[in-house]
DNA sequence: CTATCTGCAAACGTTTTGCATCTGT
DNA sequence: ACAGATGCAAAACGTTTGCAGATAG
């Protein structure tokens, strides 16, 4: 717990008691939980807890890096706290979402940059999980 | 006009006048446009034009793959006439987007699919466009 | 003729903002 | 002590929905 604190303490951020339930929640956390859900977990064992304060350190974090915003759903931001570069692969039925930790080299033909630098790269990789291939492979369900 | 007209009607959608505006506005169209941006076009040489005519239009032909939607904006959904498989590169400073027709072969290691049947995939770019980077090179800006 | 589209406006879900109060450092 | 965080509630934003009237096929 004190070791905890301490790490959250080097992000250099003013560590209230909802940041740090908010970065314990977030810790090591995979499942790319939207400010909602943060919310909802937090404010379980945390009665007084509002959204300006999850948003607030959210936006706080992001700014440092040390969390990343996902354009994975429509209307809704996803938070990812694994910072280190990485790729998701994503079930076009369900919606369910899977970490891929593998660089990709990929050169972009000169001609077709338009002068780009281009510093990196995200790919989302789509298909059908186990479940709903499945489901798909007996009922012929056509996506 | 008429040619066109003969094509749009091929759709099989209902040909209303609001709706042959807005599909002449986005046929060719590179700019990936949001609704606002259809809207706003269309509404100009067409007075009587709703939000819900561009919603409805866009839900239609996007059920039925004539236009994809991206999710290259938090927030709002952004429209993407162009069918053909291709991938976006992304200015990280000031959004600007480009399109990258080009085929990458991804194959991921099977111990990183935990049972996906992987289908496609499409990969954002990010990098500088020439007039942010001559910005960042002589002005040091750190993005 | 009638299924479906239109325009308007209200409803929605998420994010942002304003402000008075409170609190880490 | 005070910069800055909190909670609350209202506003903002893009999208969706309900409905009465209009219209393409």
């Amino acid at each position: 717990m004190i070791k905890e604190t301490k790490r959250y303490r080097q992000l250099g951020i003013k560590l209230t008691p909802q940041r740090l339930a908010i970065l314990k929640y977030l810790d090591g956390n995979k499942s790319h939980p939207a400010a909602e859900d943060i919310y909802n977990a937090v404010s379980k064992e945390f009665t007084t807890m509002s959204f300006a304060a999850v948003y607030n350190t959210l936006e706080l974090l992001r700014d440092r890096g040390t969390v990343k915003e996902l354009k994975i759903e429509h209307g809704r931001k996803r938070y990812d706290f694994d910072t280190k570069p990485h790729h998701h692969l994503i079930c076009i039925k369900c919606k369910k979402l899977v970490d891929i930790h593998k660089k990709f080299k990929l050169t972009v033909p000169e001609d077709m940059t338009e002068g780009f630098e281009i510093r990196g790269n995200h790919i989302e990789f789509y298909g059908l999980c186990p479940e709903c291939k499945k489901m798909y492979d007996s009922n012929h369900i056509v996506f």
